[in-house]
DNA sequence: ACAAGCCATCGACGAATGTCTATGGGTCGT
DNA sequence: ACGACCCATAGACATTCGTCGATGGCTTGT
């Protein structure tokens, strides 16, 4: 390991090496926390996560003070990150958290939605 | 429980309620969020987390493809969140991984890290 | 057949974001 | 004392984002 002390006889004008991040990793990480950077959307996944089950798009317009499509934006952005999976039934549409989401992910949600703060 | 169950009798113009969630959670949790979802952001706290040790700007600038102030930029916003603290060394600023950070956020950060995707 | 309800898409618009260059203040070797 | 290095801030600019109203396509009860 050894990868630097801070209180070496550091140079100036020279660098030290800093932990290897996989560049892939962080591009595809940093789109999944961005979509959930958002309080209308976080709520939606929350919701949808302690749901355990379908949810109709019109309960989140009529729950969260936005309108239909702002609502119906905000879902398809979850919707093209592959949170979720939607399933259409007469004039309803429900959305409902993707059952085959990666393990990773869904303990990230698991500690986002119930870790707390 | 039995909050709601999708092939109900369900009416038209009519709702169900939604599992609670709480707007300052919301509110709090999505902008922490927010902040990593940048890939440079999620890199540079990546790297911290990784290291474990203070690490100068001037290696991320050396490292990451920008310029000095776009990196000093993004780690104000680190910093902003309470994400990261900083320590003067000379002509040096060293960031770190805040040593007090809330157990849930260290959680999730290192589910984040470590948890690969 | 018609009207009503639900929803996605489009176009628009102000706000926020990420990036850069330029600048100035600190802190050291020489 | 001077120059070189490090860093934060300010200003500018193009892009993205969040939101809305308007619209049109489905589906269903009457």
């Amino acid at each position: 390991m050894a990868i630097k002390e801070p209180p070496m006889v550091r140079q100036r004008g020279t660098c030290c090496a800093l932990p290897a991040v996989d560049a892939e990793w962080a591009e595809e990480r940093s789109g999944l926390l961005k979509v959930l950077g958002d309080p209308t959307r976080l709520t939606m996944l929350a919701a949808l996560w302690k749901a355990q089950q379908p949810i109709c798009i019109c309960d989140f317009t009529a729950d969260l003070e936005l309108s239909q499509p702002t609502i119906s934006h905000h879902m398809s952005k979850l919707k093209d990150a592959d949170l979720v999976e939607s399933e259409k039934d007469g004039i309803w549409m429900y959305y409902r958290l993707r059952r085959d989401l990666a393990p990773a992910t869904r303990r990230l949600l698991s500690q986002l939605v119930e870790g707390g703060s």
